[in-house]
DNA sequence: CTAGATGTTAAGGT
DNA sequence: CACCTTAACATCTA
């Protein structure tokens, strides 16, 4: 489930495991999964060389290649990765492999096509072409309070928007505005400026816990909503059931109880 | 068989 | 123009 905090678990993962091998070389599986490289750009500019450094912006992540470069990568709704034996049978649905010389290799796996891998020069050009908001775990009390001020429809896609803000998604933009006590619906330019600071309290709480939970959602807080999703689960603060609404052509969990 | 699922984006409305 | 919402994308599961 690829918001912020899967994505910053994925680049801890790919520094655990995959850096400062020589990569011998890339299997392309899915050609349409390349933005704005073609398969032979890819291997020229990765093969032969090793992955240095990563970092993350909102949902994007990007690996440095020794030399020149950076690989960009795109999670889209069902993507991950898997560092493995190169003998083993790679995941189904694996798109790019990436071979080290030490016999192990990285797949990139997506179900659904949606993810991306693109190479980049420029790490801060491509972000402002791309998703030019700030990292939710880097927007400050002042940015974030102009950003609702400016914003008209509900509170949720308010939070979710990545050009205002970047990391935030259906899963945990609910989860921020169930700590938050907060309304999906609220609307986002009315807040009084005590509810804004508590949103914003409970979006870098709720991400920063996600992420010491491996993203995981079995690890989280008993209190969370993010484990009642999909079972008809009820509110773990008041016991109440849990509400599901469409909102903006995503599915909103909330409790009717707790959130106003 | 249909609807819906963690994401982005182009296109269509205000 | 700035902003918002919808449909579409690809693939699998309930």
């Amino acid at each position: 489930m690829p918001e912020l905090p899967d994505v910053e678990v994925f680049r801890r993962y790919m520094d655990e495991t995959s850096l400062h091998q020589k990569i011998k070389s890339v299997d392309v599986l899915a050609r349409d999964i390349l933005a704005g490289v073609s398969e032979e750009d890819l291997k020229k500019g990765v093969e032969g060389h090793r992955l240095e450094a990563t970092r993350r912006h909102g949902k994007y992540m990007f690996a440095s290649l020794s030399d020149d470069g950076w690989l960009a990568f795109h999670f889209g709704m069902t993507g991950y990765f898997e560092y493995s034996k190169d003998e083993e049978e790679h995941p189904e649905h694996t798109r790019v492999l990436f071979r080290f010389d030490n016999g192990y290799r990285l797949a990139f796996v997506l179900q659904r096509k949606l993810g991306k891998i693109t190479l980049t020069g420029n790490v801060e050009n491509f972000i402002r072409e791309h998703n030019p908001g700030k990292d939710a775990l880097d927007i400050s009390m002042d940015d974030f309070k102009k950003t609702l001020e400016g914003a008209r429809g509900s509170i949720k896609s308010a939070l979710m928007n990545q050009d205002h803000i970047a990391g935030i998604g259906n899963v945990y933009s609910d989860e921020i505005l169930f700590r938050a006590r907060l309304h999906p619906r609220a609307n986002p330019g009315q807040l009084d400026a005590r509810t804004v600071e508590r949103l914003f309290k409970a979006m870098k709480e709720v991400l920063k816990t996600a992420i010491g939970s491996r993203a995981d959602p079995d690890q989280m807080p008993g209190d969370y909503l993010l484990p009642q999703r999909g079972k008809g689960g009820e509110c773990p603060v008041c016991g109440g059931k849990i509400r599901t609404e469409k909102i903006t052509g995503r599915t909103a969990y909330f409790c009717p109880g707790c959130q106003k």
